[in-house]
DNA sequence: AAGCAGCCAATTTTT
DNA sequence: TTGGCTGCTT
C-alpha cells in the first residue's frame, strides 16, 4: 500500500506546472486548465497523491464534477492509479452529492426519506397542475417562464418569501412559486435545483451538521469550476468553511453555459476568498497540433476580461485548417461527406470524425448527406433513456408505490394504458383531495372503499396499484419492473402500438438497468433500494450508452461537444447569425460566449480541422444568405488553407446570382455598403424570399440590422 | 379516447 | 420546414 516507489509513479510524464499542481500543500487552489492540457489527470492524481502521502484517506475528501461521466471517469482512473475502496468516498455530481446529504439528514431538511426527485418535465407538468388549480391564465403567466423563474430563483438561493416583486405581474409569479415550494412538500418530491437549494440550507441552518462535514472533508476538489452557478458556490464557501482546502479546476475561456446559470465570475471570487496566491496555469496542450492550437489562440485573444492563457504543443505545427465555402447548405454537406470519405480510406474511423454545428435543426442537411452515402453515424442530444415515455410511465407506478403522495407520479397513469377514467373523474379527484387536504392516491381509496364490486375505472386502478405493491413486495426492483410492466397492461398497450416494438424493447432494457443498478451500487439501506434506483433513474438520465463496437460518424452540437476530442473536426455552418447565433448578440456577453464556443470547437481537433460554411441556407423554411462568420476572420491567413479559393467579391457576386435581382436597384450586393433616406448607411448582409417579394437585410452603422422590402426601400449604392 | 387540422415559434443543456 | 401544442371532431 505504502511503497515508496508507488509514491511518484503516477507523477510521471507529467509536466513541471502538473506537479506543482498535484502536489501543493496547505491551501486552496485555482487552477488554469486549458483545453487537452490534462485537466482530468491533474485531478484524479490530485487525488492519488492526498492519499498516497496520508494527507488524507478516501472518505477525508469530496470531488465534485458536472456529469455524471466525469464522476465515473475520476473514481475510474483513480482505482486505476491506486489500490483502495472507493466505496464510503464522495465523488460525484453536484446534485448527486447534495441528494446523498437530504438523505442521510432527511429529517433536518423536512423531506420524507423517500422524497423522489423530479426532473425538468416533471417539474413543468407539476407546474401547469398547480397553475390550473389555482385558475392561473397561462397566457399571461406561460408555464415555462414560471419554471424559469423559480429555479433562477433557487439557484440564486432565494425562497419566494425572500423575493422582492416590484411589479404586480412578477408579484402574482412569486405567490405561484410559493404555492409551487408547498405543493412540493406536500407531496414529498423535489426538483433540480431544490437539491442544492435543500442542501444548502440544511447545511447553513444546522451548524453541527455543518461542521461535521467542515471536519470530514479536508479536501474538495472541484471540476469544470468555470460553470458552477452561484448557489453552487455558495454551498461550497459554506461546506469548505475557513480550514479546508478546495481545489477548483476550470477555463474561463471554455465558459458556456451562462445561458443555464454558470457564473464565471465564481474564478475571481474564489481566488479573493481562498486566498488564492497563484493560480496555476496549464498550457501545454496534448490534444492538438499547432496550427490548431494558434487558431484557437488567435480567436480566443479578441475576448475580454479573460485570466489569460496561451496554448502550445510540443507535437509540431501538423496539417494547416481547411475551409470550405458551400454554394448552399445541401453543398456543404457533400463537400464534408466527400472529404469524410477519404479520411476514412486513409485509415481513420469514422469515429475519430466530429461533425458539430451551432444548434440541431442543422443536423438534419447532414444527416441526409450521410444517409444518402450510407455512413453509419450517430447524433448526440436527443431523447435521453430514462428520459422516454415507456420508461417515465413504468417508473411512475413504482414511484407511486414506494410514495402515495406523488400526485404527479399518480396522474401520469391514472388512466395510462387508459382505463376509462376521463377528465371529469380526475377533477374530482383533484377536487376532493384539495378539500381535505390529502393526496390524490387517498382520494381515490375513498372512492374504492365505497364501491365495493365495481371492475374499472377508480376503484379498478386503486385495486391494481395495492395488488402490484403485494406481488413485488420482496423481489427484486428488475422483477418488480417486470410485474408492472406486464400487469399494469403497458407492455400490452405497446405491443398493440403498430410501432410500439421499440418500446417493447426499451421496457426491456429497463430490466437489464435494474439489474445492472443492483450489481454496481452498494446499497447501504436495504429498504430503500428501491428509493434509491428511483433516485438513480432521476439523476443519471441515462445518456445513451455509445456501443463503443460500432464505428459511427459522430453528430453534435459545439456544446455537447466540450470535453471530446476527436481526430478530425468539421465545424459547420460558420456563418454570422448561426455561429455567432443571431439571437446571442442580444445577450450581454453573448457575442463574447460565442467566441468560447467557437474556442471549444476549434480545440476538439487533434490532426484535421476544417471549417465550413454555405453562401445559402434553408432555415425556417426559407433561404437565407449569410455572411461567413466573422470569427473566421480572426484566424490568421497563413493557417487556413481556402479549398474553394474564393474571394469575398465571388462570395457576393455568386450569391446575388442565386438572389433574383431586381433590376431598378442595379448591383447592390452582399457587402455592398448602401445609403437609406431614413436609416442612414449600412452595409448588405442578405437577401430573402423570391422574385416577388425580395427583401434585403442590411446592417446599419446606427440603427442595426433590419430587413426591408427590395421592392420600397430607397437605397443609393455609395 | 384517439386522430387530425390549424397555429405558432424557432439557440445552446446537465442534473 | 419542422415540431409541439390546442382544440375540435369522430
Amino acid at each position: 500500500m505504502n511503497q515508496p516507489q508507488e509514491n511518484t509513479k503516477f507523477l510521471e510524464n507529467l509536466n513541471e506546472e502538473q506537479i506543482k499542481a498535484i502536489t501543493l500543500e496547505n491551501q486552496s487552489a485555482l487552477i488554469l486548465a486549458g483545453a487537452g492540457s490534462g485537466k482530468t489527470k491533474v485531478l484524479t492524481s490530485r487525488i492519488s497523491w492526498l492519499i498516497q502521502n496520508q494527507i488524507t484517506n478516501p472518505t477525508g475528501l469530496l470531488a465534485v464534477t458536472f456529469t455524471n461521466k466525469a464522476a465515473k471517469e475520476m473514481l475510474m482512473r483513480v482505482t486505476d492509479q491506486l489500490p483502495i475502496h472507493t466505496r464510503g468516498m464522495w465523488v460525484g455530481t453536484f446534485h448527486g452529492l447534495c441528494n446523498r446529504m437530504l438523505r442521510i439528514h432527511h429529517r433536518e431538511a423536512k423531506l420524507p426519506e423517500t422524497f423522489q426527485i423530479l426532473d425538468s418535465s416533471d417539474q413543468l407538468s407539476a407546474i401547469k397542475r398547480l397553475m390550473k388549480a389555482m385558475n392561473v391564465d397561462t397566457d399571461t403567466f406561460p408555464p415555462k417562464e414560471i419554471q424559469y423563474f423559480i429555479n433562477g430563483k433557487k439557484d440564486e438561493g432565494i425562497r419566494s418569501v425572500n423575493v422582492k416583486p416590484y411589479d404586480p405581474h412578477t408579484k402574482r409569479v412569486n405567490e405561484i412559486y410559493g404555492e409551487y415550494e408547498k405543493q412540493c412538500q406536500r407531496e414529498g418530491v423535489a426538483d433540480f435545483p431544490e437539491l442544492l437549494l435543500g442542501c444548502y440550507e440544511l447545511l447553513k441552518n444546522n451548524i453541527s451538521i455543518k461542521e461535521h462535514y467542515q471536519q470530514r472533508f479536508k479536501h474538495i476538489l472541484v471540476d469544470e469550476f468555470q460553470d458552477t452557478s452561484e448557489l453552487q458556490y455558495k454551498w461550497l464557501k459554506l461546506l469548505a468553511g475557513k480550514d479546508n482546502f478546495v481545489f477548483a479546476v476550470g477555463d474561463d475561456d471554455q465558459s458556456i453555459y451562462a445561458f443555464r446559470g454558470a457564473r464565471v465570475g465564481n474564478m475571481q471570487d474564489l481566488e479573493r476568498d481562498f486566498k488564492i496566491k497563484n493560480i496555476i496555469k496549464l498550457e501545454q496542450n496534448y490534444r492538438s497540433k499547432n496550427n490548431i492550437l494558434n487558431a484557437a489562440n488567435a480567436i480566443i485573444d479578441n475576448n475580454t476580461n479573460r485570466l489569460g492563457k496561451n496554448l502550445w504543443a510540443a507535437s509540431g505545427d501538423g496539417d494547416p485548417i481547411r475551409q470550405y465555402i458551400g454554394l448552399s447548405d445541401y453543398d456543404e454537406a457533400n463537400f464534408i461527406l466527400d472529404e469524410i470519405k477519404m479520411l476514412h480510406r486513409g485509415g481513420l474511423n469514422y469515429s475519430q470524425i466530429a461533425i458539430l454545428y451551432r444548434s440541431n435543426a442543422q443536423s438534419r442537411v447532414l444527416e441526409h448527406a450521410i444517409v444518402s452515402n450510407n455512413i453509419p453515424y450517430r447524433v448526440y442530444g436527443g431523447l435521453r433513456f430514462f428520459e422516454r415515455a415507456e420508461i417515465k410511465n413504468s417508473l411512475a407506478y413504482l414511484r407511486l408505490i414506494s410514495n402515495k403522495t406523488d400526485d404527479n407520479a399518480f396522474l401520469r397513469i391514472i388512466n395510462f394504458p387508459t382505463r376509462g377514467i376521463g377528465a371529469r373523474a380526475i377533477e374530482q379527484l383533484q377536487d376532493q383531495a384539495k378539500l381535505n387536504n390529502y393526496s390524490l392516491w387517498e382520494a381515490a381509496k375513498e372512492i374504492e372503499s365505497q364501491n365495493e364490486n365495481i371492475q374499472k375505472g377508480v376503484p379498478f386502478f386503486v385495486r391494481l396499484i395495492k395488488n402490484l405493491e403485494d406481488e413485488i413486495q420482496g423481489t427484486s426492483i428488475a422483477e418488480s419492473i417486470e410485474s408492472i410492466v406486464t400487469h399494469s397492461g403497458l407492455k400490452d398497450h405497446y405491443l398493440k402500438d403498430k410501432d410500439g416494438i421499440d418500446r417493447v424493447s426499451n421496457l426491456n432494457e429497463l430490466v437489464s438497468a435494474a439489474v445492472t443498478f443492483i450489481n454496481t451500487t452498494e446499497i447501504e439501506n436495504e429498504a430503500l433500494t428501491l428509493v434509491e434506483f428511483l433516485n438513480f433513474t432521476s439523476l443519471e438520465s441515462g445518456e445513451l450508452q455509445a456501443s463503443a463496437s460500432d464505428d459511427a460518424l459522430q453528430l453534435m452540437t459545439i456544446h455537447s461537444s466540450k470535453g471530446l476530442e476527436f481526430d478530425a473536426v468539421f465545424i459547420t455552418g460558420l456563418e454570422d447569425g448561426l455561429c455567432p447565433h443571431e439571437q446571442s448578440l442580444s445577450e450581454s456577453d453573448g457575442l463574447e460566449e460565442e467566441r468560447r464556443l467557437m474556442y471549444v470547437a476549434v480545440t476538439r481537433a487533434k490532426n484535421k480541422l476544417y471549417l465550413t460554411l454555405a453562401q445559402s441556407r434553408m432555415l425556417h423554411g426559407q433561404t437565407r444568405y449569410n455572411i461567413p462568420s466573422r470569427f473566421l476572420d480572426e484566424i490568421p491567413d497563413q493557417l487556413v488553407k481556402r479549398l474553394n479559393s474564393m474571394k469575398k467579391h465571388d462570395i457576393i457576386t455568386s450569391s446575388i446570382k442565386t438572389a433574383p435581382r431586381s433590376e431598378s436597384k442595379h448591383e447592390i450586393k452582399i457587402g455592398s455598403s448602401v445609403t437609406h433616406p431614413k436609416f442612414g448607411q449600412g452595409v448588405v448582409t442578405g437577401y430573402e424570399g423570391n422574385e416577388n417579394d425580395l427583401r434585403i437585410q442590411i446592417k446599419f452603422a446606427t440603427q442595426g440590422i433590419k430587413w426591408l422590402a427590395m421592392e420600397f426601400a430607397k437605397l443609393t449604392k455609395v
